[in-house]
DNA sequence: GTCCAAATGTCTAGAATCAGACCATTGAAG
DNA sequence: CTTCAATGGTCTGATTCTAGACATTTGGAC
């Protein structure tokens, strides 16, 4: 603790439950929105006057980079881009980078390594979930929060598979997606997850439309501490390879609305058992 | 042009055309992505390390309240909330906030009045499209980035509509649904585009997850400016009537598969609509 | 007519962020 | 063993953004 750099004395990697003000009420019903609904202002505001920022710029990099940790998008024992690389593509400077990839080394996330063929190694692997930690994840989050997340969820990855499954498929995409599908059942258990979410993302991805993937990895990762938390268990996991190898061929059926049902029903049941976790 | 304030000599509200640097190639096919799509890196990568803010907070909050006025959230002689209520809802200072409304007001699209009972009014009207309108939307935003927008779009909506339909709604909701579904059948023409809005948004927000709200607002006004491009036809409002109303039906009737089908047309047909424009 | 509340307008000090130049370390290639 | 390229590490000055105090304007209530 000599040379403490410019800021952050005590950054936090894993940002504090945020205060959530007000005690949560279960999905209120503006009772109120009826009344100006046919040409007053519209109830917009409340999607439209949101933050503009969640964050600030170091807040917010760590939760990135977090994030594809945690996604294994960037697996154990692989490296991040170089900082100049990596900064420019996120938009911000090195300098700010820097902190957070400190912030994730210093909460054992990352190794860094100088000198050429240096860089920021992931070290980190999904721990054993324990007892508590679902609680505490969902502490964290609020209830109001998950159902949101699972809602959103929902909606994108349905729209997603619905898109893809209208769409004219390249036999490259198709193998791809075949790929991810034989991936997650050939998954170790312990790459379960990782596999699993390799599955679903392909499908954004796979649409070709960038924003659509980002809205799929978003609605993936707000679960994502959930999920970590909820052990892999045998039976889900056949459950689940069903499900999914209903999905692959209603997209590669085209058949748009198979693809929208079978992913609602997929999606359902992830639900269900974490609420089933919950009870 | 005497006394330029601090900063921001000439603030640009209406953003310059982004460099587009590379020349577009429609939907990049990357062929590298069956390689190592069982187990190796997830191409996740490609949305999960995209830039962590869009510009700095000035014009951010411009693009905001700029997509606020032109949605029809604040509707023309409505004013916005006071600076401080709103800097705080979009996680802002007052000072940049401030920047920001200067800037629209420099732009005509606000009159900002001082003392009880003032405030920033909007006044702005969508102006009556005229010939290259379009093309020279399309010119700011790319083709790539047209077929994305229109992508994510029918993505979102179509999940929402499916969401929504498997809900089970208050009667308080059952009626906003139906009270904006009939604003836009007895809309003006120089108020249809608002009432359409107010419609296709209302099915994000009745769904109660605020992320699905704010991803509707969001994939619909990534094509507002197209649309305002294009002159509201009578055979085209009536097509969409029809289709606004089998979309509102299924909702309420709780058929999801139908909801998304019936949304997929319509945004189909929108779709068509404007490609047909630019043919 | 006076007062007051609600709004915009102004200022300042300090923190966060940026861009860019430069330094230090490392491991491989020659 | 030397050199070199790729990488992380450090520093600095300028810019942007923030929080909060204070000033001014306005129109209604009394």
């Amino acid at each position: 603790m000599d040379s403490t750099p410019a800021r952050a004395p005590a950054p936090r990697p894993a940002p504090e439950p945020r205060p959530a003000s007000a005690p949560r009420a279960a999905v209120r019903q503006d009772s109120k929105a009826g009344d100006r609904a046919a040409d007053g202002a519209l109830t917009g505001g409340v999607s439209l006057l949101r933050p503009v920022r969640a964050g600030n710029a170091f807040e917010e990099t760590v939760e990135r980079l977090l994030q594809a940790i945690k996604l294994g998008v960037v697996a154990h024992g692989e490296k991040l881009p170089p900082e100049r690389e990596l900064a420019n593509r996120l938009g911000i400077s090195r300098v700010t980078l820097r902190e957070a990839i400190r912030a994730l080394q210093e909460a054992g996330y990352l190794d860094v390594r100088r000198g050429r063929y240096g860089g920021a190694f992931v070290v980190y692997r999904p721990p054993r979930p324990r007892k508590g930690d679902l609680r505490r994840a969902l502490t964290r989050m609020g209830e109001d929060e998950l159902e949101d997340a699972l809602t959103f969820r929902m909606a994108v990855e349905c729209g997603a598979a619905r898109v893809l499954a209208t769409t004219e498929l390249t036999p490259d995409r198709r193998e791809t997606l075949k790929a991810r599908l034989a991936g997650v059942n050939d998954a170790a258990p312990a790459d379960y997850r990782r596999r699993d979410i390799a599955f679903h993302l392909a499908i954004g991805e796979l649409t070709g439309s960038p924003l659509l993937a980002a809205a799929c990895a978003d609605a993936r990762l707000r679960v994502t501490d959930l999920l970590d938390a909820i052990p892999v268990l045998g039976p889900n996991i056949e459950h689940a390879a069903v499900q999914h190898a209903a999905i692959a061929a209603a997209i590669l059926d085209g058949d748009p609305e198979a693809a929208g049902r079978a992913v609602a029903e997929h999606l359902e049941g992830t639900a269900a058992l974490l609420r089933g976790f919950l009870a």
